[in-house]
DNA sequence: CTGAAAGCGCTAACAA
DNA sequence: TTGTTAGCGCTTTCAG
């Protein structure tokens, strides 16, 4: 019943030594053609697979990639899996997931975890980068890399969209479009680099376009779709009405249409809204979502092939690899009269 | 840098057998304290870690359960991972994660895989579930939970909610709105358990109030948005206006919603649409969707625990697991005029 | 081209 | 209580 077998019995019953099975399962030396049609044919008939754990011993290579995620369930992250998932397969790696909940203990945690388990590379999708993550990361000598939103420079491998000239442009468009009270609700706290660097890139939008700054416009919350919400209802509430908000995520931008919703506003005729990453989502919601796409599934596929080169040796030719992004332009924001 | 410290190095650095080592990392024979400290000392000064495959080598414990799921990004699929993520790692153990495109083939070689893996488990998350495969995960005798929305009577553990009784439920639910004519969009090809199950459900409902079956109102699709769409924009173009569609998959039903508006009906008011799943979108949705809230996480929870305990040679009381389900009341259903 | 033997890092008898 | 030793299943020299 059990997968009992091992190379031992196949020896045996094929009348060979280990060491021949071990060559014909791993073509690493030559065998006599007669002989190897002879331990094949007995690992048909026994079903007989090679325990990796005992290769890996020897080789040293697990065929494990560590994959660091804040949850599994946020879909910015499930998106980037999938593309994790199916590079990985390409190269006959398997997935361990870690989830952090984006706690920084848990984070550490994880990686001493995967680490243990012998994971060749980890690829890390991370709000927030740290430091000391890097640090600890580096000392162990795993190939890594980070998909984050912040593309900080750190001397790591990282896979991102350019976000300050995402911001930038998305502004832009927004003003463009003849808004000029944008409201900008980030999604993660404050003081984080991408947080700096989105601001910025919305700063200087609307700096170019000569519209005065108004700190009460800008928010800061969190990913989720509560988030958006809770930070559009503050800026209502508030007694501000904006003519167009920009949300950097979109289920929290989602929150956001549903909180202007419910205070009776209109999304897009009162408030425009626009989102960011273009997560499934966007286009499913009424209305359908104005946002920036960032090709989440190539982030993740890229991200891994990055590890997979790092593992081989392979020499990269850069250390940050930026996706290009896109504005979909959808029906959440309209021409302002 | 790298970790190359092995309980030899341990061993020599603390004047100690590897054997002493082995017992203090595992508590597993008495050893005196002050030994035990002292190899505790190497161990944190040398930030030794024990190789789990070379102990898996010789307990043939991996520690490793392996989640086949058709596809991460799936909303049903990821909240129930999230369950299985935390639980596992609760218990210790790691995820191996496959995703299969709900290709047959590739769920056996999925199976194959993380055998090879030497996992001690399999959580599968599938719409349809085999007996081809189930056969064949029998007869590699490794414990495995089945996450199906089938419930079908194969002799394998199973969690899962009543799809009959949900599906009669809703549809009751629906009639007793003042509703009549009511679509049903199945998220799965005809002819599965799982269908039967359901149109089971729908039929005796509508039965049960006297309203004649009409098959024009039943169609099948998948469980994207885009199929939820397709189907209510047939039946639409067909010239069947409904009074309610009960769509068994959020996201289709969200994508039914969508084929509504855009055909110039509105939700709720002309025509009611009612989801099954209760996934994360449905709360975001406007209008909120009334659906069948299945405890997507505790699935996962309970599905792992079960293999864990299976692992374990305890003894479950049973094999199949129905989780309750609950009718959400929100907004994408009302009472008809 | 093939086999014998060493050893990957660890656990678990078995002695001492 | 501790050390010695024999493997776990496999790859890989090294002889032949």
């Amino acid at each position: 019943m059990k997968n009992n077998i091992t190379i031992k019995d196949v020896a045996k019953q094929a009348g060979v030594s280990i060491s021949t099975v071990s060559r014909v399962i791993n073509d690493s030396k030559p065998v006599t053609d007669e002989v190897k049609q002879k331990v094949l044919d007995v690992i048909k008939e026994t079903g007989y697979i090679p325990n990796p754990l005992a290769r890996s011993l020897v080789t040293k290579k697990s065929q494990l990639i560590g994959v660091i995620v804040p949850e599994v369930s946020d879909s910015f992250v499930n998106e980037i899996l999938n593309g994790i998932e199916e590079v990985a397969k390409m190269y006959d790696y398997d997935i361990l997931l870690a989830n952090t909940y984006s706690d920084k203990e848990q984070e550490l945690k994880s990686i001493n975890l995967l680490r243990a388990k012998q994971v060749e590379g980890i690829v890390m999708i991370s709000w927030i980068v740290e430091q000391e993550h890097i640090n600890y990361m580096q000392n162990c000598g795993i190939p890594a890399t980070y998909i984050s939103k912040t593309a900080r420079d750190y001397d790591i491998y990282t896979v991102s969209t350019s976000n300050k000239k995402a911001t930038f442009d998305m502004t832009k468009y927004l003003i463009d479009k003849g808004h000029e009270k944008i409201a900008f609700i980030m999604t993660s706290k404050d003081d984080t680099i991408l947080e700096m660097e989105r601001l910025a890139g919305y700063e200087e939008a609307l700096e170019q376009n000569n519209i005065k700054l108004d700190k009460n416009l800008i928010k800061y919350g969190g990913t989720e779709y509560e988030n958006g919400y809770q930070s559009m209802k503050e800026l209502l509430d508030e007694g501000i009405i904006p003519h167009a908000a920009f949300v950097t995520g979109d289920e929290a931008a989602i929150g956001a249409i549903n909180a202007i919703c419910d205070a009776g506003y209109r999304v897009p005729e009162d408030i425009s809204v626009a989102g960011f990453n273009d997560v499934k989502i966007a286009k499913m919601y009424k209305p359908k979502l104005t946002t920036v796409h960032q090709p989440l599934y190539d982030m993740g596929a890229v991200a891994i092939r990055m590890v997979i080169k790092l593992i081989n040796k392979e020499i990269l030719d850069n250390k940050k690899v930026e996706l290009p992004y896109k504005i979909i332009d959808r029906e959440s924001v309209i021409e302002r009269k």
